[in-house]
DNA sequence: TGTTTTGCTTGCATAATGCAAGTAAAAAAA
DNA sequence: TTTTTTTACTTGCATTATGCAAGCAAAACA
């Protein structure tokens, strides 16, 4: 795509920075695993290459998605931890959920807990914020 | 990624089907700008290429996201619309332009609009499926 | 029975991804 | 202080996906 095009457009922008699955399953593990290091990303079950993942953490960081500094528990670690413009992307991934859930007919998310999700919304939202008190930025 | 592994997840359940940008942007033309046709879906600002919306098109279409037939106001063209599953999509995309709207400096999606959806999300969902009402499957 | 329109397919160059191995910096151990 | 280990990457290369331009085929229309 050349430059200066397709950018009017909120859905457009949003894509550009998180619309790749590696990103969003970074941000899953993030959000709802509250995966912090480096190694745990690596465990997911999906098997993210290393290459890839110190790229996308390079971009969500550079986007101000993410923010990176030394583990104070363990010195030889970082910490990935979330910004508000990535406690802002929850209920996204919560509308995402919702879908594969509803859909997919061999999912493992209890029928009961969607339930719960789609009627206390807010408050799943809220307690998922609650989780990242004291965020950068 | 081999078989059998990262299945357990509606989230990666979901990012499979519709989890890249090309998709999200064809949905997103069909739900949110009301287009119906092949050559519609091309002229988008975002300039996709012919092959790769062929592609996309065929995915979506063998998911069971969109169905395809003969237009009968204009029997050379065909109708891709949205299925059921299509439009319980809406819920994501309205999240993700909320989203790129706040962070997006140079967005072109007014304030007030943006506030309304926020405040009135459930019907601004059901005015979108209102415009689908007669749907297959 | 041509001609147009429409919706693709094909070929090829470029870019992104996946995999395995290697490396470098910092911390911990000796 | 030197060595070892841990951690977070980087590099090289094979494979796959994307982007671009051109071509093509079926259906409808004239």
């Amino acid at each position: 795509m050349k430059d200066g095009e397709g950018k009017n457009c909120p859905i457009f922008f949003s894509l550009e920075i998180f619309g790749d699955k590696w990103s969003l399953l970074i941000l899953r593990d993030i959000l709802h695993f509250d995966k912090k290091h480096y190694n745990e990303f690596l465990e997911s079950e999906e098997a993210i290459s290393t290459n890839i993942l110190a790229d996308r953490l390079k971009k969500l960081e550079s986007e101000g998605i993410i923010s990176k500094k030394r583990d104070p528990d363990n010195k030889k670690q970082f910490i990935y931890s979330p910004t508000n413009k990535c406690l802002d992307l929850v209920p996204i991934i919560l509308e995402i959920v919702v879908w594969g859930a509803k859909y997919d007919p061999d999912t493992k998310a209890p029928a009961e807990e969607m339930a719960k999700i789609r009627e206390n919304r807010k408050e799943y939202i809220q307690n998922i914020r609650s989780k990242f008190k004291y965020v950068d930025q």
